[in-house]
DNA sequence: AATAGAGCTAAACAGTTGTTTGAAACGGTG
DNA sequence: CACCGTTTCAAACAACTGTTTAGCTCTATT
């Protein structure tokens, strides 16, 4: 058998519509998104990404691998589809946090109806698997880590990084509970 | 076998150990809340309960039935284990406020590490289906009047409805992270 | 004792799942 | 052209899924 699941780094690896592994990572997200592991079946997935069934066996292994390669691709195109910010020297610590709040509901509930990716992590990160590891040392830490030196600054260094990580968590745990819980949240404010 | 058992004509089924229904409801609680409803198989809750596996559409028709019957089993077990708290005339809201948290944590999370009635009412909540409407009504909405009124109390009427309901949110919220990303916090906090 | 019915079960059923296979089509190189 | 590795496909595979069936064992009533 060829070694079809190198990671080929080509000259144009956009996503067009004629590279078939492109389209099957997408076509999985969205249907891992929706429907979780268990429930999205290899042949929906290749329907929508109008490819042979074999074809995720040949690109990806199995669906396992095909998973979490699919987790990956989600974190890292919402990466780039929505930055963070960058500060110039001096800007006032409390436009940051504003900034930074504002940056991540962006991020979490999206201009745009909420995308797949999204969805996606956030399954990861409820009932984790596998693929949760890396999209926590990859996407979610990194940014909590500058929510947290956000708040040390706007603290004057006065509290300890404990204090500082509780006050963060309480800070997502308010826009995380609109994404995660929001269909119960909308059955409870009319 | 169930020959030891002579009191068995009581008109009120109580689950004990030799009731099946009672045994197939706990079973599929705990293998719902562990793998969801796609991944948990009748055939593991049977073996979990110590049934055939044909009892299960004997007793509930079929699978989502069941499904339907375990979460409202989950949430009134869960309602009676942890009820809310009854304050004397007078007691200062501040008090009350204080005890409905600490109330709301211990259901949420539990000094016993975290019932599966707990884990199967969020999946309903992170991921709606037919039975979440009837946990919403009969278990969320009136917890979250309670909070509602309290906070009401404790401002002393000075704020709007939809005040005190994003206010509710935003407490509700800080709880909810800690038990529905549990596993991520703990990665995010050495 | 005979009957009826509830409780329960082993075995089979029809459909779907992830995965494999062997061959066909493709695209570049000698 | 012939050659060769890569890509794509229809078909089959074995395993597992939810559900049904026909028959068994008891208990209570006639």
């Amino acid at each position: 058998m060829a070694s079809a699941n190198t990671r080929k780094t080509g000259p144009v690896e956009v996503e067009g519509q004629d590279d078939p592994r492109g389209r099957i990572l997408s076509a999985a997200g969205q249907e891992f998104a929706d429907k979780g592991f268990e429930a999205a079946t290899i042949r929906d997935i290749c329907t929508l990404a109008a490819v042979n069934v074999a074809a995720v066996n040949y690109y990806f292994g199995d669906k396992h691998r095909l998973y979490i390669e699919s987790v990956r691709h989600a974190h890292e195109e919402r990466s780039q589809q929505v930055p963070l910010p960058q500060w110039a020297d001096g800007t006032p610590p409390v436009k940051k946090l504003r900034d930074f709040v504002g940056n991540m509901l962006q991020r979490m509930l999206g201009f745009d109806h909420p995308p797949w990716q999204v969805r996606l992590m956030l399954r990861e990160i409820l009932h984790p698997t596998d693929a949760c590891r890396q999209l926590v040392e990859e996407y979610i830490q990194p940014h909590f880590t500058v929510l947290c030196s956000i708040l040390d600054e706007l603290t004057d260094g006065e509290l300890s990084p404990p204090e500082l990580r509780r006050i963060g968590l309480g800070i997502v745990g308010q826009c995380f509970l609109y994404r995660a819980a929001g269909d119960v949240v909308g059955m409870l404010i009319p």
